[in-house]
DNA sequence: TCAAAATAGGACTGAAAGAGTCGTATATTA
DNA sequence: TAATATACGACTCTTTCAGTCCTATTTTGA
């Protein structure tokens, strides 16, 4: 519990790598899978989200891979999770599936220290770009 | 992903509830469970280690319950959580588990910046105390 | 022009974790 | 001694997660 997704590891790992490689180079998924032992298919649709979200350009065929789509000062850990996961970290059900998800909700006592720790852990995520992890 | 398991919303709400009743009053487990419509046995067994980690106090038999063990100015969320898992949250795998259990950890290369959240998410369960959630 | 190399993406499988249930034992009280 | 509580292991069911498979599409260069 409590735990980041493999899809989000392997994303931000794979991320930095192309952001280190900034000067234009093309970087492949086989290339990445290769040099962090990670399975090729599932950081392939990891690396496709990124793409989705604007993070990173892919470019098809032969030659083709992925650049950073901005600079690495404008790339926030916590939209690279979202990208990957479509949501932010949400520490309670009612937070990312509304009210009526939590069968408690109505007669929940903690929900405003659950939001505090919320909005610190979105604090840590939201601060944090991928300068300062390359 | 880094979600609370209910077992842990249980556990926060059972002992803010126990909390509440402070004058020496028992709380039963039945009582908690009705009142906040939690499966009574799943929260008995909560209750049951809260009670072995010594954040609560058992009286078993006939008019029993449980009691604070401590005043709630001492109980902090991150006793809770770890009492009811039997670990503190760790947003990798290789944080709980050590470096063996992650196949990427010796080539990975966001250990530095998740150690920093992590450090993070836990000043904030351990410097949250009941006190301030009753 | 076509084979090779790359991304795109849906469908599926197997394993693990999570949530909840069941059954039984033990302690305490009235 | 019956009723009411906690104690606790074993089990089931469901959902989520990680990973695999398969096929399509795009692009390059020989």
């Amino acid at each position: 519990m409590v735990r980041l997704s493999k899809k989000v590891e392997y994303g931000l790992i794979a991320i930095r790598h192309v952001a280190t490689r900034s000067n234009g180079e093309l970087v492949t998924a086989k290339e990445i899978a290769d040099r962090y032992h990670i399975p090729y298919e599932l950081l392939a649709k990891v690396l496709q989200k990124l793409s989705k979200a604007g993070l990173i350009v892919s470019h098809q065929g032969v030659r083709g891979g992925y650049t950073l789509a901005k600079h690495p000062s404008e790339i926030r850990v916590s939209k690279v999770i979202n990208a990957i996961e479509g949501t932010l970290p949400m520490i309670a059900q009612c937070m990312s599936e509304g009210p009526e998800s939590c069968g408690v909700f109505s007669v929940c006592t903690i929900k405003s220290p659950l939001h505090k720790v919320q909005a610190n852990i979105e604090q840590a995520f939201n601060s944090m770009t991928l300068m300062e992890i390359v």
